[in-house]
DNA sequence: TCCAAATCACTACGTCTGGAGTACTTTAGA
DNA sequence: TCTAAAGTACTCCAGACGTAGTGATTTGGA
């Protein structure tokens, strides 16, 4: 088993792209040696099997998709209100745009999650802990609505996401849809409802 | 190829629940054959390829989980307010738990549906379809709120199905979330906003 | 500075699995 | 009795896997 950390990331960066693109069905080691440009066998070498593989890619796959500390940064320094939240909400959107495979990847995850219960609790936990935090971090930091509010927005959301990854031209324009959302869901100030 | 449309129907049926339980990966005509209790090779007889079973298992999903009309019947025999919106948001819910292999196998064909381009077209169409029903449906028969009401409740729904088929216990009470969902977006009254 | 050892990248090959397709046989119904 | 579908059993094949072998590069020690 080798042990170069960068190609080891390398390679489970080529998978994620290659579960977006090909589905799990394509993923295989020789797919992925592919995609990462190293030679023939290269995956295997790193990787005892596709499980371990897989999991990997969903232990990293969350970091790729972390929400930029700029981002967070510049909505705090403005007031904590709806407007805010509402950026939120339309930066979450940008970044499925911007990283369509990584999000793809994740949907993929879930559906292999279905059938791999190690996969599964390392996933309902991730999951549960980045829920847990968003609530956390919208209640600290003043923002309107309580626990409720963000779970509103978080299956919103998620439906939003799977909607424009497969089926964008269903919806029209989402970013009215999310305004809209926030406007119903969200109180206007903050506390208790 | 043969021609018996119920052995076809059969296989279709089986096709979805391979899909559900194996996934993409997992849909071979030999699965098929074996999830419909048929021998080896019978598959094979009745869809040239791959692809056609895939295509034929997206137009036949749709009639599947279509919703029963006797639910239908009994909510519009009550009056039209928001407590028949959740009613309806419930059986939807209440069908994902009944048909799991039926939604999980649309989740897998969405997901398929990224790499192919018939199946998109299909798929597209017939949600679109699907969605502009729901929301002639809805103000037609005089539910509160509009086409944007309807919008909103189909992807909350839509997040709310993806989760609780690949990571339930994220989310506690679902149908207690459903509610509050119901009194954020739908209006109290019918009529334009 | 030089050498030895170890680690890694890369090539190439043998093996193996499992799925596809299809000839052939059997059965059932008209 | 004739026909079409059901069922059986076989071959063929692609694609993936793992690894042995070789050369390059790095590391550590004297």
């Amino acid at each position: 088993m080798r042990k170069n950390e960068d190609r080891r990331r390398a390679l489970v960066d080529a998978a994620v792209d290659v579960l977006a693109t090909e589905g799990a069905r394509g993923l295989t080691f020789r797919a992925v040696d592919t995609a990462a440009g190293v030679p023939a066998g290269t995956a295997s070498n790193y990787f005892p099997s596709r499980d371990e593989l897989l999991s990997q890619v969903g232990a990293h796959i969350h970091v790729r998709l972390a929400p930029d500390p700029t981002v967070v940064a510049r909505t705090l320094a403005a007031p904590r209100d709806r407007a805010a939240v509402a950026r939120f909400m339309h930066d979450i959107l940008d970044r499925v745009t911007a990283d369509r495979a990584g999000y793809l990847a994740l949907l993929e995850l879930r559906l292999e999650a279905t059938r791999r219960p190690d996969l599964h609790r390392t996933f309902t936990a991730t999951m549960r802990a980045q829920l847990d935090d968003s609530v956390a971090f919208h209640v600290d930091s003043g923002l309107p609505g309580d626990r409720r509010t963000v779970e509103l927005l978080y299956i919103a959301m998620t439906g939003l996401i799977v909607e424009s990854l497969t089926l964008p031209e269903i919806l029209g324009d989402t970013r009215a849809l999310i305004d809209d959302l926030v406007d119903q869901v969200v109180p206007l100030v903050a506390g208790p409802r």
